[in-house]
DNA sequence: TGTACATCAGTGAACGCGCGTTCACTGATGTAC
DNA sequence: TGTACATCAGTGAACGCGCGTTCACTGATGTAC
């Protein structure tokens, strides 16, 4: 990022700089292919350097897929100002499993599967899952309705389907947003 | 299996005996916990047995994975037989995923991305798909359409949060059911 | 039925590798007086 | 403004580990005559 030309004995933003370092192997490679020694060496630091900011390597992980569930959250608050709810906010998140594999499996996979022991990580989470289930059942009192549940299913199928090259890559945008957009008039009537 | 109590020079059926191994481990700690050398340690031969049936453990996960995609096949064709087509279906999708998580990933994950590479699982793979996208949308001669995806995803994404743990473990199942039946209802009006 | 020999499924030692983490350390920065 | 000192973010060596794979081998099995 701004690393001077003779390089400073402190770093700066050594936690930041770490974290995007993780995320550009985790859409390199998958979540399992991110190693703490990897991240160091990208990073242009020593391997142990890394223990001053995060307590193991799992913690490491955890602050980044906090960091991507806030992204999310943003992305998704950003698509309901568009109007119609589940559609766009369908969209949102499909587009940021597709722009952020990596990140995505991270975040929705085995590797974090306690997320209850990263108090931080597991606020970030329920609140975008909040915000998805709420588009998704908007009268729905009871988060786990099946209508919520539906929609979350629908649109997070297509994600995965999408990342995991099950739908063809120049087809699953579009694709995705026809799905969604029939589901809405569907929907109306 | 039949491991006899003095154990015989020649296993007799390795090749499924690892396969079996490897099964135990992917539905213990998922795709990237399987290594070679636990397998045949579990097994009860070297390290370097495997090398007389599998040239690599790539191969090995192949196998295991192509063994997957034919016994979804064999469980999606016998849920054809109860009725109601997409429903039964996709039940029995989401119990595939949730009683085989560890085989589930490693099937439409990325381990074995370059499904090309094994001509038999692709095989496979594209047979139990088929069958998916036929039922979702019986009369599309293009495979690709909306109405076939969608259903694909819907049973795709339930089946994910499922062993994600992102749907309550208790309540996967009868959640799953109930929008899977309610899905049939609407579309019969 | 017996023997010679090729085949084949195993073995154990060894390779180099990258990993997460601990340790004692160094040297820059910030603070108290 | 200068000095003494605590703090803090780095370093490099070292640990033990499990991995995938190669190698030369051994010994049982199957086959030809």
């Amino acid at each position: 990022m701004d690393t001077p030309a003779h390089r400073p004995y402190r770093h700066g933003d050594l936690p930041n700089a770490m974290r995007s370092a993780a995320r550009a192997i985790l859409d390199e490679g998958g979540p399992d292919t991110v190693g703490l020694r990897e991240t160091a060496r990208r990073v242009g630091v020593s391997a142990t350097a890394a223990y001053r900011h995060f307590a193991s390597k799992e913690d490491l992980l955890a602050s980044v897929a906090t960091e991507g569930f806030r992204e999310l959250q943003g992305q998704l608050e950003a698509a309901l100002d568009e109007g119609d709810p589940l559609a766009s906010l369908g969209m949102a998140y499909v587009d940021f499993a597709d722009k952020k594999r990596g990140l995505f499996r991270l975040m929705f996979g085995p590797v974090l599967a306690e997320r209850a022991k990263y108090p931080q990580l597991d606020e970030a989470a329920q609140a975008a899952f909040g915000l998805l289930e709420r588009a998704a059942d908007e009268d729905a009192a009871d988060r786990r309705s099946p209508r919520a549940v539906r929609g979350w299913a629908l649109v997070h199928g297509l994600a995965s389907l999408t990342i995991d090259g099950l739908i063809p890559k120049g087809e699953a945008h579009a694709l995705a947003e026809e799905i969604l957009r029939a589901k809405q008039a569907r929907q109306a009537n």
